[in-house]
Formats: C-alpha cells, sequence, structure tokens
DNA sequence: GAGCATCGGGG
DNA sequence: GTGTACGATGCTC
C-alpha cells in the first residue's frame, strides 16, 4: 500500500471511478477508485409500511443477457424534497449500469411513488460524496504500478487540501484544410498543416508540401497520414494537460476524425490507449480523449464569458482583439487554397501558427476563470469549459444539495418541457425612451436585481405556497387572472445559496480593494455568473428547480422597484428618460453630481438590507433613437459620451460585417459628430458629402462590399438572395462554391432586381455601382433614426446639398 | 406577432 | 431514455 499526493485533472468512469491527474512532482497518474456505489432514492406513497416495503425488495435482482444487477443496500433517509420531510429510500447497487435496470424493475411497484437521483452520472455524485474538488490537492492510497503512459493506482480517494494545481501544461493546436467547407464534403478536404504552441516557446507546424524557406520550428512530412501521425507523437511527447482548440469540438477534431479514419489511423492517443471519444447532443459535438483534457475555449468565451463580453462575434480574430489586443493574420481561406496551390506554404505556416499561438494566449488568459469555477462546482474542467448558463447553476445546485440534505429533482421529460416552453410571463419593466438627444446625464442601476431580489424575498420553488409569507406585487397570469404569490419566511435551499454566493462575493471585493489578485479576480467573477444566472434558472424549461411563478414574482418585485425608484428620481428633480429592468438613465436638470450621491444614499437606506441603487457613470450627453420593436425587454439602443470623451455605444449595428463599410463608417461618424460636437448640421453635412461623393461615383468599390456566407448548398436556395446570385454566377466560372463560402459582393449600375445587379467585386470597375442602392439601401438605413431624433427626415438627407431648391423629383 | 428561415464557430 | 436534442434574430405574411 502507498499513498501518493496528487492533482485531479479529469474524471470518468469505466471499470470503477477513474481520476486522471498529475502527482506532486509532475508525473502523470491515472488512480482507479472501485469503492463507490451508486445510487438512488425511491420516495414512497406515504400510507405504506415502509419496513415491509424494504422487505419486499431488498432481495431485486435482474438479469439481462446473463449480466446480474442487484441492490447491494436499502437505507430510509428522513430528506427534504419539494419543500416537505420525507422518508426515502436510499437504494445502492453494485454498478453504475444497475442504476437505470433496477429502477425500471421497481418504478411500477404500487408502493412507489417516484424515483429521483437516477439521473445523474455517478462520477459527480462521486465528487459530490468523497467531497474531491478536481484540480486541487488529492491524496490516493492503495497498489501503484508504474508504466510508460505514468503511474496507475488501484485504491480510494480523498481530498487533501484546498491547494491548486499551478503548472498546468497547456497544448493549444490548430488545422488548415484544402478546399471548401460543408457538411458532407468536408470530409473530402485535406489537412494541409498542422500548427502546435505550448508553454516556453514550444512551437511545430507539420505540413506535406515542400518550400524553400522554412522555419526551424516547421516539420515537412510525406504526406497527410503521415501530419496526422506526427501529431499524435508530438502529443504523446509533449504529455500536455490541457490540449486546447478554438472550436476544436466542432472543427479540428471532426476533421481529424474522418482524416485518420480515411488512411485508417487510430486516434489513440488516450493515457489508457483508448481513442478520441467523439460524442454529439444535438447541435453540439463534442471529443473527449482519456487523461488529456481536451477543452474547446469557443466554448467557454462563447456561451459563459460572452455575458461579459458583449462582442458582436466571437471569432479567434473578434476575441483575441478584445482580450489580447492581437488579432489573426489576415488571410482568408481562400487565400489559403490559393497559397496551397502556388506553393506559398511559409504563408500558410505562418498563419497557422499565429492561430495556434492566440489559442494558447488566450488559454492562459482565461484559465483562472476556468479554474475557479471547476473550484466552485466541483465537477471537472472538461465539463466546465463546455457548460450552459442553465447547466452552470444546476451543477452548483446539485452539488450544495447534499449540505442542505435537500432531495434533487428529476430532468424534466420531453412532454414537461414542451408544455413549459409555451408558457410565458411578464418580464422586466422597460421604459420607452423618448427619442432625443440630452444633455447631463446619470446613469443608476441596481447591484444584482433579480439574485438581491431571490433572496430578501426568499422566492424558491420550496418556499412557494398560496397565502403566507412574502406577498409578491400583482402578476397577470396567462389567463388574464390577477394573482399574488407567497412565499414562506423562512429561508430555503436556493434562496440560501445565493445569499451564500452574494456575502462570499461580498468578501472577496472587500479584499480586493486595493489590491491585484488574479485568482481571488476570476472567483468573484465565477460567482457573479452563477449568482446573476439564478433567475433565468428558474425560468430555464430544461431545469430540474423549474418555476414559472418564482420567475414571474422576481420580475413583478423587479418592476415594482425600478418604477419605485424611478418615482423617488423624479420625486427629487431628476428628468427620467429612459429604464430597462434594473436600471435608469436621468437627466440631472440642476442636481449636482454630489446630489445624486446624496439621494442614493438616502435611497438605499429604505431598501432592503442586499439590495442597492449604484451609480454608473455621469455622461454629458446621450442620444436615445426610436425603437423598431415595441415592448418588454425590448434591446437597448442609444449612445452615450462620458465626462472622459469615451463613447458607450449600445445595439447600434456599427461592426456587423453584412453592412457595407462604407454605412458603418457613416453610421459611427455620425454618431461621433453629434455627442462630441453636439452639431446636427455638421453630421447631415458628413451624410450629404457622403451622399455626394457616391452619385458622383468617387466612392472605392472596396468600401461598398457587402459579405455574407452560404448556408446551404447552392442548389437548395428557393430564395435567390443578392449573395445566393452571385454565388451561381462563380459556380459557373468554375470557381468552388459549396457550404460556408464566403461570397464578398457590390450592387452594379444597371436596371433589373438588386439580385442581378450583384456581382462579385473584381467584375465591378470603380464607378459601376448602383449609387441608389448604396444611398437607399446602406447609407440612409444606418443613419436615419439618429436624424429622426434631431428632427431632419429622410428626405433632408437624399437632397443634394448644392441643388436642394430643386425639390425632390 | 406567429411562423419560418437563417446563422454561428472553423477553413 | 439504447427516444430527443440549440438559441437568437431577422424576415414575411
Amino acid at each position: 500500500m502507498a499513498k501518493i499526493g496528487f492533482y485531479p485533472l479529469d474524471i470518468d468512469e469505466k471499470e470503477g471511478i477513474r481520476l486522471f491527474g498529475r502527482t506532486e512532482d509532475g508525473k502523470r497518474i491515472m488512480v482507479i477508485d472501485k469503492s463507490y456505489k451508486p445510487y438512488f432514492y425511491i420516495i414512497p406513497e406515504k400510507e405504506i409500511n415502509l419496513e415491509k416495503f424494504v422487505n419486499k425488495i431488498k432481495d431485486v435482482e435482474v438479469e439481462e443477457q446473463g449480466i446480474y444487477y442487484t441492490i447491494e443496500d436499502l437505507e430510509v433517509i428522513e430528506k427534504e424534497y419539494e419543500s416537505r420531510n420525507v422518508k426515502a429510500i436510499k437504494v445502492t447497487v453494485d454498478k453504475t449500469s444497475s442504476i437505470r435496470v433496477i429502477k425500471n424493475e421497481l418504478k411500477n411497484l404500487p408502493e412507489v411513488k417516484e424515483i429521483l437521483e437516477w439521473d445523474i452520472q455517478t462520477y459527480k455524485k462521486y465528487l459530490i460524496d468523497r467531497e474531491i474538488t478536481p484540480l486541487t490537492l488529492c491524496s490516493a492510497e492503495g497498489t501503484i504500478t508504474e508504466a510508460k503512459e505514468g503511474l496507475e493506482l488501484r485504491g480510494t480517494v480523498n481530498q487533501e487540501s484546498e491547494k491548486a494545481y499551478e503548472k498546468y501544461k497547456i497544448l493549444a493546436f490548430d488545422i488548415e484544410i484544402y478546399g471548401f467547407l460543408g457538411d458532407e464534403e468536408n470530409s473530402n478536404n485535406p489537412i494541409i498543416s498542422l500548427a502546435l504552441y505550448g508553454s516556453n516557446d514550444y512551437k511545430k507546424v507539420i505540413t506535406w508540401k515542400k518550400f524553400k524557406d522554412a522555419d526551424e520550428n516547421v516539420e515537412v512530412v510525406a504526406s497527410e497520414a503521415e501530419l496526422i501521425e506526427r501529431f499524435k507523437e508530438h502529443i504523446l511527447g509533449y504529455q500536455p494537460d490541457f490540449l486546447v482548440g478554438y472550436y476544436s469540438d466542432g472543427f479540428d477534431f471532426p476533421q481529424l476524425k474522418e482524416r485518420a479514419r480515411k488512411y485508417k489511423i487510430k486516434l489513440d492517443l488516450g493515457a489508457d490507449g483508448s481513442n478520441v471519444n467523439f460524442s454529439k447532443k444535438g447541435r453540439t459535438k463534442s471529443s473527449k480523449i482519456s487523461g488529456i483534457v481536451h477543452l474547446d475555449i469557443y466554448k467557454f468565451i462563447s456561451t459563459i464569458m460572452a455575458g461579459s463580453l458583449h462582442l458582436d462575434s466571437y471569432s479567434l480574430d473578434m476575441v483575441s482583439n478584445e482580450i489580447l489586443g492581437d488579432g489573426k493574420l489576415s488571410m482568408n481561406f481562400i487565400d489559403i487554397n490559393e497559397a496551397w496551390e502556388k506553393g506559398s506554404i511559409k504563408e500558410i505556416c505562418d498563419y497557422n501558427l499565429h492561430d495556434s499561438k492566440l489559442t494558447f494566449q488566450l488559454t492562459e488568459k482565461i484559465l483562472p476563470n476556468l479554474v475557479e469555477m471547476v473550484k466552485i462546482i466541483g465537477i471537472n474542467i472538461f465539463d466546465v469549459c463546455r457548460l450552459s448558463y442553465g447547466q452552470l447553476v444546476e451543477n452548483y445546485l446539485i452539488r450544495r444539495a447534499k449540505e442542505f440534505n435537500v432531495l434533487i429533482p428529476n430532468k424534466p421529460s420531453g412532454d414537461i418541457i414542451a408544455v413549459r416552453r409555451v408558457h410565458t410571463y411578464q418580464g422586466g419593466f422597460v421604459m420607452e425612451p423618448k427619442p432625443g438627444l440630452y444633455e447631463n446625464l446619470v446613469v443608476l442601476d441596481f447591484m444584482s436585481l433579480y439574485p438581491s431580489i431571490i433572496v430578501s424575498k426568499n422566492i424558491s420553488p420550496s418556499s412557494l405556497n398560496k397565502s403566507k409569507g412574502y406577498k409578491s406585487p400583482d402578476i397577470v397570469e396567462e389567463s388574464g387572472r390577477k394573482v399574488n404569490y407567497y412565499f414562506d419566511k423562512k429561508e430555503s435551499f436556493i434562496p440560501s445559496v445565493i445569499k451564500d454566493i452574494i456575502l462570499r462575493r461580498q468578501r472577496i471585493k472587500e479584499i480586493l480593494k486595493g489590491k491585484k489578485d488574479s485568482v481571488l479576480k476570476a472567483r468573484s467573477y465565477g460567482l457573479k455568473t452563477i449568482m446573476n444566472a439564478a433567475y433565468g434558472y428558474y425560468a430555464f424549461f430544461g431545469a430540474r428547480w423549474y418555476s414559472k411563478e418564482c420567475a414571474s414574482a422576481i420580475t413583478a418585485f423587479a418592476r415594482e422597484y425600478i418604477q419605485e425608484a424611478i418615482k423617488g428620481a423624479e420625486k427629487f428633480g431628476l428628468n427620467v428618460i429612459y429604464a430597462d429592468t434594473d436600471g435608469f438613465a436621468a437627466v440631472l436638470n440642476k442636481k449636482t453630481e454630489n446630489d445624486i450621491l446624496n439621494f442614493l444614499d438616502k435611497l438605499n437606506d429604505e431598501l432592503p438590507g442586499l439590495m442597492e441603487l449604484e451609480l454608473e457613470d455621469f455622461y454629458k450627453r446621450g442620444i436615445f433613437v426610436s425603437k423598431k420593436g415595441e415592448g418588454s425587454g425590448a434591446k437597448k439602443k442609444y449612445a452615450l459620451i462620458n465626462k472622459d470623451g469615451e463613447l458607450k455605444i449600445i445595439g447600434f449595428e456599427t461592426v456587423r460585417r453584412d453592412w457595407s463599410f462604407i454605412a458603418r463608417k457613416t453610421q459611427k461618424k455620425v454618431l461621433e459628430i453629434i455627442l462630441k460636437e453636439n452639431d446636427g448640421e455638421k453630421a447631415m453635412n458628413y451624410v450629404k458629402d457622403v451622399i455626394s461623393k457616391l452619385r458622383k461615383k468617387e466612392v472605392k468599390i472596396k468600401d461598398l462590399i457587402i459579405f455574407t456566407q452560404l448556408r446551404m448548398k447552392l442548389e437548395d436556395y428557393v430564395q435567390i438572395g443578392p449573395h445566393v446570385s452571385v454565388a451561381r454566377k462563380m459556380q459557373k466560372k468554375g470557381v468552388k462554391v459549396g457550404v460556408g463560402s464566403p461570397i464578398w459582393f457590390v450592387i452594379k449600375s444597371g436596371k433589373g432586381m438588386i439580385r442581378d445587379k450583384a456581382d462579385i467585386p473584381e467584375n465591378v470597375k470603380e464607378g459601376g455601382y448602383d449609387e441608389d442602392y448604396y444611398v437607399n439601401n446602406q447609407i440612409v438605413p444606418s443613419v436615419e433614426r439618429i436624424f429622426d431624433v434631431l428632427k431632419y427626415n429622410k428626405e433632408d438627407l437624399i437632397k443634394d446639398k448644392t441643388q436642394s431648391s430643386l425639390g425632390d423629383f
């Protein structure tokens, strides 16, 4: 028997619970723990004799194709379920596969009311019950054997301390392919280059076409098959803890899988010699390797981090520009194809390596967030990386349920989900902005409004009742009936958990004041993310703890609070012009900034404990434009400039690439002139200038290009938009066009439908564009609503400066 | 305002 | 549950 300290990096189940990790001196270790027995709970019918029932089922055993599934233990346990104390029967079985079989055997017995906790993966329950946190110091005790892949220990695991693993070995990778994307055709496209980037300047590019000016880190192999083999060798040689890609679940690994299959190469990268495991859940694929944690950071960034990043796109280029201040090298996929054909392989290698470098650097930046999330939720980083908001909250609640002795509800069935999807309820309070240009504004926000309502009104499915406790404001149900919900004042599970998070985060923020600590910062971020997702979780149709009543009570309380705050502000002398859910913007009138701070202090004294209205910022000027779609929860669309001259542009489509460059630039410039200089006339003249240049055919074709991507096979299109029409022309010219092909086009001058006038930029001579299209469909719509505010109308814009007296037609 | 179509990430 | 599977947004009627 030996005892060894290690950090679990990943966990799964095969033969028993398997934990893959690193020992303190950096050796790879696989621990197999067979001591854990899976279980589920039976909620019996009320009136039955428990002892008799336990006796009746204790010998239940099922045989299927020679395999025996047995019950190992039965125990009556007091638990809380749906706000009641219940006597539940804990059914411990011999192995994970027995859960399903035994459950099916028992579920139809008359004594059984419900069966719970059978649908939670065993490795997750193991982590909870044994109180093990991945990535932190554990110990394993048992018999050790040493193999070339690392240590193998059979025995048991204990949590040793909170000490976190630090020396992560990260290896980022990226592939380039030749050809065009498309679901089926994809497999025919060869991988032409593969790059790896790791710590300590580890760089490798593998390609299979010889070229002259190759760097030392480039390996030229004989074929694509050899490229895949080398990839495997490098991974086994480098022994990363984390193998990281950007959209690698969706592209790189599936592509590697297809190409490896073609050459009959095994992708046996697992520490136990197993192949990469590909799985598909709905639209989302994932690739898992035993013992090497494959992370697709695109998933984490585009779902969880998106909540705080607010980018228009989560492409590697956009994200790395935002987080690292460095973007991709400028090469599109046509360039890659051409470079491969021409033999400019160096270009491809550089591009490929740079992408994997960006992926590596992004991983280093966001890893603290991932790691803290792992420590908070207590599941493995592979899962954390791929969580949705709903799963984030749910996994956290599942982990905390044990200490509250609460039974976990089952996942809803398809029927229940279908019913839940249909039902709606009223959302946040939105005050339509009176469109206009305003001076001297203040924006005030409730800090964590929804979470603090959950806590201060104890809102949860288990405290919900008909007549006592906190009473919600009037809620109008779908039927039109007015109701009030009540929430018992005795603190219940979910509000307690949220309160915990809020307090824990306040303590962290207190420590962080005037100090820099990236770990604590990441922890605070993780806690905030979970807490802010809690309200949405109640309303999420797939949630175990779903409650439309709770969700609608939260928004009802929130509407009341924001409206009260607005009333208070107006009484105080501010002029509120816009509000959305948890905050509002107001004109200062004659009030000073100091007055505002005093107003906040006074108002906050009157609010319940955890609730607080905060100062977001003071603004010199702001423009609020009219919205297209009215109604609650409508998206914000306004722009503000603060005292430092920083612009805050919300909801304008200035950066969408399906608008021509000239339209985007014009919109941005107009907002800038209006906010910075408050000169509507100048902004107007700027637009008129652009229009006049367009009419005089002075605008360069490159500023007029519109970009879209093909989403279907060309022949499947029924609706022929301009991009489809252009794609057809490209195909006729012999260009390969498939799913995902990017289409750049310009609208040429001439007669007929827009789609007939659309053409690839190369076919359009300078000045050969349709100026009417660009004026009416690009420039005017992009600035129209801004000028509405300034009381100019569309005609004013289109009128030529020099001939305005001639009238419209 | 419901119902249908499109699109995301990767090359 | 060896079953299914996205979610947000924009356009059209």
